[in-house]
DNA sequence: AACTTTGTAGAACATTGTTCAATAAAAGTT
DNA sequence: AACTTTTATTGAACAATGTTCTACAAAGTT
């Protein structure tokens, strides 16, 4: 049954076409601007063909969300640390979180800040409930177990901070590309900044057990 | 000359009843559906009559994004804690304006989400460059600056600080507007812990001075 | 009363997402 | 090889959108 797996293949490809030629005017053009007949346009071939390999404009989003997901996962996955360092890892995996998804704002928007409904759906299965289930979180929410795990922390509090974090370091995120014409010097100063307030910090409280806290 | 200001208050009147359906589509029908020719529609007046009172949909879409901002900084100045527990300010503080935006989802996200260039350039006037500038975070500046103080903490760290807080807060906030099916005591404890990992930890962290960390 | 400014409407345009009916091409079946 | 079914592709069409332009009426000024 070769040639069905070739007409699979074909149909793919035809998919890939149409995910790179959006790509590149998310790229160049900006989330905004993409637009069925610009991808048709892109490709030449007529806007109609899209509803033949996607089922409307949304699909098409959500598959350039995952993409970028994608990338974000591997970033992280890649992150190699000596396990016995699990507070070293955290902070690297924390920078490398920031860092590829500051390398592609557009596609990050895209996954993160759109409101249409069916992409905030997407978003949803990939970012809500609890952290087992959500890809990115998933790793980190394993550093952070590792991280916590030998300063007697109960579970649902490990799930809580996995959050916490997942969803201060999107907060930055957004603050970076948001300030598109901030300073490099001064973006670094933020990162660092950052991960010593919020990993440290975090850390540090722990590490001093429970103590309760009355500034 | 009472028929010029008469005319000014017309229009402003004008004005406000345009914005007011503009506010009563997002709040039905979500960001996205918002139109001009809905908002005609609402106001009983032909779509163009909108370009004699707004720029274009961009305008009408910033001074949505100002009232909803300035509900924020309201709910922020209006909190009132004994000047002398900057700490107990600080979280009561962050707690409002987590619980502001909460209350406002669409309009918080036409001021954060938004991507078009015209709404990102009224955010970053906002949210961009020093704090100093920014209504909401100058008031959260100014009480991190009073409890910092006395830690002997240099302004830039302060800065820095007052930033990062702000940016992990809206990360936050963006969480529990995506997570719409979240439930009242789990939104609860994510905020409770939130203050408690990111306001304390770092207020205990700089009560210990600026000992590093290896951990 | 003549003139100017302001408010309002209607028609029109280009762009968008999407659907539908028609057709060409390919694959499967006899 | 001829026929049938499935798949790929197009062109035309529709409704909704943001926006502009021309025209016109109303209000204000002189």
């Amino acid at each position: 049954m070769g040639i069905k797996e070739r007409k699979e293949r074909e149909r793919d490809e035809r998919r890939e076409l149409i995910l790179n030629a959006a790509s590149e005017i998310v790229a160049s053009e900006g989330t905004d601007n993409l637009s069925v007949r610009k991808i048709a346009s892109k490709i030449e071939y007529s806007p109609s063909i899209i509803y033949h390999y996607f089922q409307d404009k949304d699909d098409i989003q959500n598959h350039l969300m995952a993409r970028g997901y994608q990338k974000i996962i591997s970033a992280l996955a890649s992150v190699q640390v000596p396990p016995d360092q699990p507070a070293q890892r955290l902070r690297v995996m924390t920078r490398q979180y920031i860092e590829a998804a500051l390398q592609m704002p557009d596609e990050f928007k895209a996954v993160q800040l759109s409101s249409s409904t069916a992409v905030l759906a997407f978003t949803a299965s990939m970012f809500q409930g609890a952290s087992e289930k959500k890809p990115a979180l998933r790793i980190l929410h394993q550093s952070l177990k590792e991280l916590l795990k030998e300063e007697n922390m109960d579970e649902s509090t490990i799930e809580l901070t996995a959050q916490i974090i997942a969803a201060s370091t999107l907060g930055l995120i957004i603050k970076l590309i948001l300030e598109n014409g901030i300073g490099e010097e001064q973006r670094e100063k933020l990162i660092e900044h950052y991960i010593r307030c919020i990993i440290d910090g975090m850390l540090l409280k722990k590490s001093l057990s429970s103590r309760q806290l009355e500034v």
